[in-house]
DNA sequence: GCCTTATAATTAACAAGTTAAATAATTCGG
DNA sequence: CCGAATTATTTAACTTGTTAATTATAAGGC
């Protein structure tokens, strides 16, 4: 007899979190692409919205973008006008970046969009269920993140 | 007073499934890579040892990979000489895939401790979460999917 | 004050994700 | 049969992910 098959394939954790993920993301793709934003510039962009000017060591770890793609959107986005950046008066080395007037206006004009599909979404998939989710996620996560670093 | 912010920044849904994918695949990538495949041409290889010879279309759908990233990724590992490829007799626009010998003693090789860590992620984490999270990330997704395109 | 070391950010190089367009083979209506 | 519509795959163009190397500034030891 043959040994043991791996873990029958569609049953990963991987692909699972990538399948949720996905159903997720294509309801809002589109309409940020309508908007003419990536999902990670989306994501630049409300978190600075949300942080203020920041390091953009800090934007990295907010967004969950590494620090060689962040540089990437953060050039485009400059390009665009809808992010400034500086380097900081006491540490030459430092970033600071932050959302400018341009940028505030497209975060308000998508805004509205956004919250209307996490609303559809938490209806079709259930409130409860949703937040069921965030836990177990949020537990996994830490449980599998390193000890930390300090 | 200024419009309710949008939601906390930290707390959508696609970033914790982002955070909780990562944090899994973190322990995955370096054994991978010191192998020397990717986290996709490893799905593909699985899937390829999974199934047997394969359409790709159907090939893209088990593995979760779009075509044109399918395509690429076939066109690599068809250079390595882990995978092989013919035109259906039948159809000649399709094309099947098959994983070569060469595949199947790097999966082989691989597999081993692709399981190790599975089941050092399982302790960590707990079998009991781990099995609740499947459970309710099938349970979204599905509802989240189009009501299906029959 | 130098010289080494450490830190922040960017660049480089390659792989993959995403959308649209192009190619090629098949099917179908007439 | 023949040309229009369909289907399967690939290519194109741009963006991002991933790891390693590079650049520029700061901090520390002597």
């Amino acid at each position: 007899m043959s040994r043991a098959p791996l873990r029958d394939f569609s049953h990963s954790l991987p692909m699972a979190l990538l399948r949720a993920r996905e159903a997720v993301m294509s309801r809002f793709r589109p309409m940020l692409r309508a908007h003419g934003v990536t999902e990670q510039q989306w994501r630049v962009l409300r978190a600075l919205e949300d942080s203020g000017e920041i390091e953009i060591s800090r934007l990295a770890e907010r967004s969950f973008i590494l620090m060689p793609s962040l540089s990437r959107i953060l050039r485009n986005l400059e390009g665009r006008d809808l992010i400034t950046r500086r380097a900081a008066a006491a540490d030459q080395r430092r970033v600071l970046a932050a959302i400018s007037p341009k940028g505030l206006e497209l975060v308000g004009d998508v805004a509205p969009h956004s919250e209307a599909n996490y609303a559809a979404i938490a209806e079709a998939a259930g409130e409860d269920n949703i937040a069921q989710l965030y836990g177990l996620l949020d537990q996994v996560t830490k449980s599998l993140e390193p000890p930390s670093k300090d």
